[in-house]
DNA sequence: TCATTTATGTACCGTACCGTACATTACAGT
DNA sequence: ACTGTAATGTACGGTACGGTACATAAATGA
């Protein structure tokens, strides 16, 4: 992001917004499938139209183009978190269908690969990685620790956090690791549905201790 | 690896196998700390002298010279799994402080620059991945997996796998991803005692409820 | 000691890349 | 319709890269 970032200040006229959707879009494809070394300039633009000048004018340089495209991507990415709870039924159940929520987005393949592109290039770029986790992990702490609160009297908001960490870590055990690395092996349904029963009984278990 | 790769098949002279020696180390530095694309083989050559020749009659090329190095460092940097476990003290104490030393192999710099570019390069590699997991993962599930069912009676040898995984997946929670990602945030040293904390008595629970 | 093989160094090729300069077109306000 | 400004297209510069060709030096085996 080096000179000229239109993110926000200058307001483009209908043509310039057109180019910058078409730019975010076709860029977001190809960092995802390809990372951000591998994709070139070149292929973004034939990709989405246009050319160079529109894109250095429009975020500075490839890294500022990165920038914007990964942050936006983070916000899309994990709008089913935000869809709030089912509410009714025994909170066993209830936990499990949270899981199986939760495991459904993480094994979406624009999280998997936005995952991947956040762990390769977030040590030269902090600031996505913070995104990253802010809009996604911490978010999903934040809506079940308040459930977890709500069913459990006397569960302080410390404790609920931490519990809520721990459990939405267990649950997919080393699933996404070698989903995401890629491994030729992958764990099965049956294994994945045990995950989830044992995370559940643990988390029941933690609950009723407290209570 | 496309033409030569002189990993196995012909006797290097001592000339030949100090070269050698030299091209793996700094390639493996630079490969982990500035993962595949943006190592050059300028640079490999330039720190471990010599020059292009040697390299290309060595490994063929340089995703030849890159997969050769990765597999040897996932062999030697889980060098800390073999040591074996602690065999004294109550199990309680002794799952710690194997949680402890697991969790500070993680930690350590080699293997988290190696797990980055695994799950950078696994995609495009997988035969990587696969080493990685099965030297790394997968050979701590079967050291643990082999204590817990010498302590506990009547454990099958798949429930005792399955209970090793989620173990240690839970125990760093989400610290190590965190690290991986490089976010500016990270799990204080409180946290994560209690992460392993809180593994540990999950995991003696359910043993008891096995025995 | 001499011939053959193996390792090394140098110089280079073609290519792909990011970024820029500048001419050109579409638009907005008056 | 006219004019200044913003968006676009073209063409190119400079560079760094992976890989190769070929000459040279070292080692090996007799």
């Amino acid at each position: 992001m080096s000179k000229a970032d239109n993110s926000e200040d200058t307001p483009l006229t209908n043509r310039g917004s057109a180019r910058r959707a078409a730019v975010l879009k076709a860029s977001a494809e190809l960092f995802l499938e390809q990372g951000y070394e591998r994709t070139s300039l070149a292929q973004i633009i034939e990709r989405a139209g246009g050319s160079k000048s529109t894109l250095y004018a429009q975020f500075g340089d490839k890294a500022g183009l990165f920038n914007t495209v990964v942050i936006e991507l983070c916000q899309a990415a994990f709008g089913p978190l935000s869809k709030g709870f089912p509410d009714k039924g025994a909170p066993e159940d209830l936990l499990k269908e949270i899981a199986r929520r939760f495991l459904d987005m993480l094994w979406g393949e624009d999280v998997l690969a936005l995952s991947r592109i956040v762990y390769t290039e977030g040590g030269r770029n902090p600031e996505i990685a913070d995104v990253f986790f802010d809009q996604g992990y911490e978010e999903g702490y934040a809506q079940l620790s308040g459930y977890l609160r709500a069913v459990t009297p006397g569960l302080t908001q410390y404790r609920a956090l931490t519990l809520a960490r721990m459990f939405l870590t267990m649950l997919p055990g080393d699933a996404y690791d070698r989903l995401l690395a890629g491994t030729t092996t992958q764990r099965t349904k049956a294994e994945l549905n045990e995950q989830i029963e044992i995370s559940v009984d643990w988390l029941m278990w933690q609950l009723k201790k407290t209570a």
